[in-house]
DNA sequence: TTTTTTTATCAGGTGAATCCTGATTGAGCC
DNA sequence: GGCTCAATCAGGATTCACCTGATAAAAAAA
């Protein structure tokens, strides 16, 4: 026979990770072989249990499966991520995607939806959603138009790549020496970006940036 | 051999709910007989499946666990429920006692309190997480209304007022104007407001104020 | 009640940032 | 070859932010 697969669980909620164990353990083929309560513990977690592939909530109280994704890619990249999520809503898919994760399943998937997610990502596939697959193409949509008009349409690489810093909080004087450039430069595209976007003093600019996914919250 | 008892699970989440089925069956003497995903089902449920215990989620979409709570306590009166919670909080606490729910569990809470939710529930008891009990208490005991956390603790009135008015782009000399103040004074609070918050530039200000509904995006 | 701390107000001076008005270079386009 | 635009920079005027104070009133602590 063959060897179980060895499945780690995180989840805030004790009762719902006790229940995803329970769920796991009466699938053919694998075991739970430990849990997390909080993705603060995950690496941790992983280096003690040697996991085939990791269960995560996305929504928890200290630290989010979003969160430590990118840690735990970075320190297992052949680890496979399944990420749950309570919303309808493709709102972190994409982060999600983007940040290496496996599988994005709705938390009132189908057990079937589960058991596929986890047979899709042990074979190197990645599994979404289908509820969520169709959204996500919606947005893909949506933000692609958007990209364009809103900032790159608008705004020169270099603008974009100057108001990036300064709404991250740099001063003229910060960007022009990381760039290499005379301060007057900066001031000078500081000043074509008022411009163009019609902003007068800079918390404008910056609620602008954080707006148009330049810089985040 | 005692026969076993009879339980019914809502919960909007299948998975969750998968979970929970899996998780009751693990234990001795209890079999799920069905399942319900919202509110709207439970009498229905019940009439179909006639269970011995009730284990509901609050937070459902369409019909919460403590909406359906008087209608079915007032046909089956000696049905006992238990209502599930993700929060952390006895909010709902008084109310679900008030309509008659017989146990009250945090969803983190262990495996073994659910068992034990169920054995007091059957035995006609009522079971509370020890964790909302202890905040039961406390809430009854110095009901200190608010949350005073994050910027009013730190904050005073009028920096707050005046952190509003930079994160949404106005000047010192503005402000000033619009208080009947001395940009002097503008300047002072600004001076202090960033002192206390740590924060060295506007970005980051905006940010703040962004972060904690001072102001909007 | 008296003392101390906090809040709210303001000033002067210095240095830094911003604004305004320019200029130059190179790339791409008709 | 003109034309536009992006990217770079300067000088000078002005404004702004920051630092070091100060004072009075309110609130909290003693």
């Amino acid at each position: 026979m063959q060897e179980k697969k060895r499945v780690a669980l995180v989840d805030d909620h004790h009762l719902v990770r006790a229940g995803l164990r329970a769920l796991v353990e009466d699938l053919a083929g694998y075991d739970v072989v430990g849990e997390g309560a909080d993705g603060s513990e995950v690496l941790e977690l992983i280096d003690d249990v040697n996991p085939d592939v990791l269960v995560t909530d996305i929504a928890m109280k200290q630290v989010s499966g979003l969160d430590i994704l990118p840690e735990v890619k970075k320190h297992h990249p052949g680890l496979p991520v399944i990420l749950l999520t309570m919303h309808n809503t493709s709102d972190y898919l994409q982060t999600a995607i983007e940040r290496g994760a496996n599988a994005y399943l709705l938390k009132d998937s189908a057990e079937v939806e589960l058991e596929l997610a986890l047979k899709a990502v042990l074979d190197g596939q990645i599994y979404i959603s289908p509820k969520l697959s169709e959204q996500l193409l919606e947005t893909l949509k949506h933000d692609d138009s958007k990209e364009e008009t809103s900032v790159s349409k608008v705004l020169t690489p270099r603008q974009t790549e100057i108001l990036k810093m300064l709404a991250e909080g740099k001063g003229t004087k910060e960007i022009a020496y990381d760039l290499g450039l005379s301060v007057k430069t900066i001031e000078s595209h500081r000043s074509q970006i008022m411009e163009r976007l019609q902003i007068r003093d800079l918390a404008s600019l910056v609620r602008f940036a954080i707006k148009n996914g330049i810089t985040d919250l």
